[in-house]
Order: structure tokens, then sequence, then C-alpha cells
DNA sequence: CTCTATGCAAAAACTTTGCAGGGAT
DNA sequence: ATCCCTGCAAAGTTTTTGCATAGAG
């Protein structure tokens, strides 16, 4: 399946036009996995030299709203931000801060006090990955 | 154990000066669990009418430094700050933004790739509080 | 008495908004 | 042709910094 017609349907499916600066958004989360909003301005300016800081952080906004990405907030650091998939869960490195896609645990034991109702949960693991080690 | 000789010998033991205004920053945090700068800022006030909220960021920082509080990142809200004690998990009710505290999973069953050390993990669960129930 | 912490003001960093022109459908 | 999207500039928000003074040890 190539992915620009991929990202250019599921934008058509929510309503929202596939403009060239969006589909290189996609396109570079999808590349780097991972990538915070300063990342990705860097990045897309290699190819959109004139794009505004703010259309950066319109299309993050449209794309969060319309569940196409997920925001990470990782400890200490910037948020990044990934293309929405299906649940998993994430590994940061304290030496580099690369963040890491793992399988999630299959159970969570977890004891919560009468009246909790949990619907989700996220795990994030900080550690030394690969690289780094 | 009374509370304010408890704070003020931590804060020796790191050399930090305990100021009315840190113990009442910590004091807070203790109280209310967990708070978000501008909770403890509208609290502070009451008792402080002319803090600065710069003094209540330095604060943070200098205490987050020391690791005597810690920040609480939650999906889609401000960050919360709560005073560091032995490990737990995080529980946040989607409807009104109040974390709990929740005992942490035993054991978490996660598959890391080859070469990933892990250090340390934190869950986070979404879902509905008793109150909002 | 010494040196850190506070308060104030200004600066820096980060994010959102309004609007006119451009481009996708 | 319509209406959303972009780029730019300005405004808003959040956090940090510099400095003079106050106050804790």
């Amino acid at each position: 399946m190539e992915k620009s017609v991929h990202y250019a349907d599921l934008l058509k499916q929510k309503g929202l036009k596939s403009t060239p600066q969006r589909m290189a958004m996609l396109r570079i989360m999808e590349t780097k996995g991972h990538a915070d909003i300063d990342e990705i301005y860097q990045e897309i300016k290699k190819d959109f030299v004139s794009i505004s800081l703010a259309t950066v952080y319109k299309n993050i906004n449209t794309l969060l709203d319309e569940g196409i990405i997920q925001e990470i907030k990782v400890p200490q650091k910037k948020s990044k931000f990934e293309i929405a998939k299906y649940k998993h869960s994430h590994f940061v490195c304290e030496r580099c801060g690369e963040v890491y896609d793992v399988q999630r645990p299959k159970k969570l034991n977890i004891e919560l006090p009468e009246g909790f109702e949990p619907r989700e949960a996220s795990v994030m693991v900080v550690g030394v990955c690969k690289r780094c080690h």
C-alpha cells in the first residue's frame, strides 16, 4: 500500500484537505516515528522553505482533534507526536531522549479502589536504549 | 510526626532554606495531593498576598532539582506536582481531571528488544473517578 | 554577617488568533 | 466557485531571568 494515498484517504474521510504541507508532516512523523514540534518544523522547512510555524501548530491541532496523530508527554522533555496506531507502550531513553514503541503488557494488574472505572492505561518505560548502551 | 518539622529537615538536608513561602508550597501539595502551578499560586496567594508567580516557578524548579517533588505529565492537561513518595502509579479522571495515587502493579510484563535497559516505568490509568461516576 | 530567596519587571519561549490571499476539491 | 488552508503579523500564554532588597541560618 502506498503511504501517500493512504494518508490522502484518511484525511478525506475526516473532511480535511490533503495539502502538501499536511502530507509532509504526516510523512515526517511516519519516518521519524516520534517527533516534537521543533523537529517537525526544522524538517519540513527543508521542503517548504517559507512554511510558517503557525501552520505546523494548526495542523498538529487539527490532526490531534481528528485522532490521526497522538501526543506523547515525555517526562522532563518536550511532547512528541506520532501517527495514531494500535495500542502500544513507549520506551524513552534517558540518555538521548529518543522514544521507541514497545509492545504493551498483555495484562495490567492494578488495584483500583471501589467506584473507579478504568478506560485505558498508558505505560512509559524509562531507561537506556540500545544505541546509547 | 509533625509535617512542618519534617519538611524543614528535608530542606536543610538538601541545603535549601525553609522559607515560609517554600513551606507553604509543600503544605499545599501535601494537602491537595496533586496540584498544578496555577492551583498552587492561587492557593498560596491567600496567605502570601504579594507572592510572585516567579517565586512559585523558582521553587517548583529547585524542589524538582532536589527530588523533593515530582512532575506528573497528564494527557491533555497541565502538569501536576506532588511530593515525591514511594513508587506508585496514577489514575486521572477524564471528567474532572483529578489525579489519584494508586498502588502500582507488582510486576510489569513488558517485552523489550535486545539491548534496551529499563530503569523504571510509570503507569497512568485514565478513566472515571468515584465522584464523577 | 553571609548568602540564598523573594518580588518586581522585563525578556524569552511557546502557542494561538485574525486576516488576506492561495490552492484543493 | 467554494471553502479550507497557508503565511504573516500580532496577540496571548507560559516560563525564565536579572537585579535590588529582604530574611533565614
